[in-house]
DNA sequence: CGGGTGATTGATTGTCGTCAAGCTTGGTGG
DNA sequence: CCACCAAGCTTGACGACAATCAATCACCCG
């Protein structure tokens, strides 16, 4: 009855960098979001208003969540006040741990969000009848891992230009605003600050930075436009030239 | 004849954070680790000198490795000279990707090294016929999961001193220091260094201050005393009072 | 004992954080 | 429709922490 794979004091995870197609039915299941569609009449959805919480770290993991419209933070607060914020989560995205009893992040709606949500019951019901379905989590953890330790390299190596560009070469192509190239900045500037480890201010005068080289441009505070993606790529990559 | 987990563009696993634990055969197997014995006899013992390369990143990923004896840094090189350290890998511990076709890091030899190469084909093929072995796959990629997002968060909100009491007590942690007090460095300033961040002179900066403050003893380059675990747990915890 | 590597300390610089105003924008109500 | 307000963004001035540059020191090893 239990996710095989699950066991007491691993928690598996969090997070989904996948932009989500729009599957035909008729083929093969690809990845685990067109793969939920099979649990699509157990899915329950539901909305949340701007800053609502969805869920907290601690919490028991009832559900695994799928975006269908909005932008979900994933974050913890430390006794302090510091705030940290692990991931971004964008339509089509899961999130929600996948093994382990509790949430290992606090997620909040950044915008009004619409989401659903699959019974963990149903999910691990499932992942123990069909292999392909194991795999796609395996995949899916993996992707996810690798997303983490991307970010590790920002947070570790890159100075706030970098990060910023590191970040808005991300979004973009999750976003597919790699071929229009305008991008929208869903989340506000603070929690890109909280993402990439920076003040506010420090993010505000990057993307001030950014403008004037040329880079980019900035219509609106919520939208930018993609002026040089090489530049930003270089910035990205730690290709020195800084 | 592939790991049915395995999938193109999905690259699994590296890095481990488990102290490994000496197993009676009698039992079943509850770790990754333990569960390898099964392939014991198709592993291959070999030695690195200090400094040796096992791999490089983008290598073809052919084998998975336990280490025997030693410390191995996990790390990438950016185009412009900087080094990032994501993750050293202790006795007991494997390392390597579990699915795709190539490294994600490149492994060295902090120390002269010990370790047991198992290949990849043999791995696959217990993954393939072991459920029990898959759960503890999957287990121990959340795991390093989790360890990846610690990290982050050390990364993106805490100061020089903050990070070095993180570091210290996650290697006590793993190498069983916390009994004792006593816990020997085996990586260099430089390695700690890469792996939080910070420069070497940072690093001996926050060493001579946590020294001073009596949180730790230094009997030698390579050695620490705990001496105020508390005061590291609330430095690397967040709990204001800096 | 000498040479070399890595660690430590000091002086200075630079980047980013902090504090403090303004400024935009969007929403609300008169 | 416009005035007002509030939230969040931007800019500036300043300070702190960590990076950089430069010796010096300690410890292995031959």
């Amino acid at each position: 009855m239990t996710f095989n794979v699950a066991q007491k004091d691993a928690t598996f995870q969090n997070i989904v960098p996948f932009p989500f197609m729009e599957t035909p039915a008729e083929r093969a299941p690809q990845s685990l979001q067109e793969h939920l569609l099979i649990l699509r009449d157990f899915g329950s959805t539901s909305r949340f208003a701007r800053n609502e919480t969805v869920f907290q770290e601690g919490d028991r993991a009832q559900n695994i969540y799928r975006i269908v419209r909005g932008t979900i933070r994933l974050c913890r607060h430390t006794p302090d006040g510091r705030r940290h914020i692990a991931e971004f989560a964008l339509p089509g995205d899961l999130f929600g741990v996948f093994g382990g009893a509790e949430q290992a992040f606090t997620a909040e709606a950044v915008t009004d969000v619409t989401l659903i949500a699959y019974p963990r019951a149903q999910f691990d019901r499932l992942s123990e009848r069909d292999p392909r379905f194991r795999a796609n989590i395996l995949r899916h953890l993996s992707t996810t891992l690798m997303t983490a330790q991307l970010h590790t390299f920002v947070l570790g190596c890159q100075s706030a230009k970098e990060r910023l560009a590191s970040f808005i070469l991300r979004l973009a192509d999750r976003t597919g605003a790699m071929e229009t190239g305008k991008l929208d900045l869903t989340m506000g500037r603070q929690d890109i600050a909280d993402h990439l480890g920076l003040t506010i201010e420090t993010i505000c005068r990057a993307v001030t930075a950014l403008k004037n080289e040329k880079v980019i441009a900035v219509p609106t505070t919520h939208q930018l436009v993609l002026r040089n993606v090489e530049a930003l790529c270089e910035l990205a990559d730690g290709s020195a030239t800084a």
